[in-house]
DNA sequence: GGTGAAACTTCTAATAA
DNA sequence: TTATTAGAAGTTTCACC
């Protein structure tokens, strides 16, 4: 699980895809003029060792009809269930994310729902699990993602 | 900026993408029994409409040594000042998310840096915003993102 | 490591239903 | 709206640097 060295050249290609994951290997090899046959060795390899874990659509929610965001922070009765209240919190959908957390919280989670009365549901799944001592709820009134992903990849090659 | 619907092809199709975006259409049109040129239009109409907002690489951030995950809860001297916090904390390429929240906290965010000494930097550029009063960070142990995203997807059609 | 070309697969837009 | 089709474009492999 140690860090993998890419070169210059790699961290071009992720730039390029972590763009657009569809953009033709061919456009890429232009543009970094190399070839296309590279490319797709390049991208392979990323994937084996596991750089790359996969790609995703990223989609509008609120044009979904989920325009609910909160974090709950959880508070377990003994901290010896956090993995079993981890594992019980993420099998429910609209938790996207959950963090075993330093501070007053024992675990952190992101929820994602369709309303307050949805958001409600959700939060009662997560009081309803064994050890939970009781939740904390944050709702987003806006949230706004860094769109600097690229950016921010590029940093990296100053590690 | 209202709610769109789809019919249960789109659904599939966009369970499928969020999967593995680079799958071939022509696959997609196999399961689904259609043709990959439906596919495309409905692709197409998906992007159009804003429901498909891009696509993305999902990476492995500890591979490339960036370790440390925390949200950082920020307090302002006033609140009108939120919008402006709130563009200076985009900036920052370590802040990933950043939302406006109800309750203790006027902004609350989440970073992602090589180190706690890294992060310590990324902490004192929050602090050092004009109008923030102060910080609270919360640090993450474990992140475990869920992996439903697909299952999560599958009951947007039950709406 | 990389290239370039061949063989194969997929995309995409026009047309037809 | 969807299907078919066909030329354009992209992918992937491999013999050779």
């Amino acid at each position: 699980m140690g860090k993998i060295k890419l070169d210059e050249i790699d961290h071009q290609i992720l730039d390029m895809l972590i763009d657009n994951t569809r953009i033709p290997f061919t456009d890429i090899a232009k543009k970094l003029l190399i070839s296309a046959g590279t490319v797709h060795v390049r991208v392979k390899k990323m994937e084996e060792s596991g750089i790359i874990k996969g790609s995703s659509l990223m989609l509008d929610y609120k044009k979904l009809g989920y325009s609910f965001i909160a974090y709950v922070g959880v508070y377990l009765n003994n901290t010896s269930q956090t993995k079993f209240v981890l594992e019980r919190i993420n099998e429910i959908p609209y938790v996207t994310v959950a963090h075993i957390t330093t501070g007053k919280f024992n675990i952190f989670c992101k929820i994602r729902a369709k309303s307050t009365e949805h958001a409600k549901e959700v939060i009662f799944l997560l009081d309803d699990i064994e050890g939970v001592y009781r939740t904390e709820t944050m709702i987003s009134l806006e949230e706004s993602i860094n769109d600097k992903k690229r950016l921010m990849h590029s940093i990296f090659k100053n590690l």
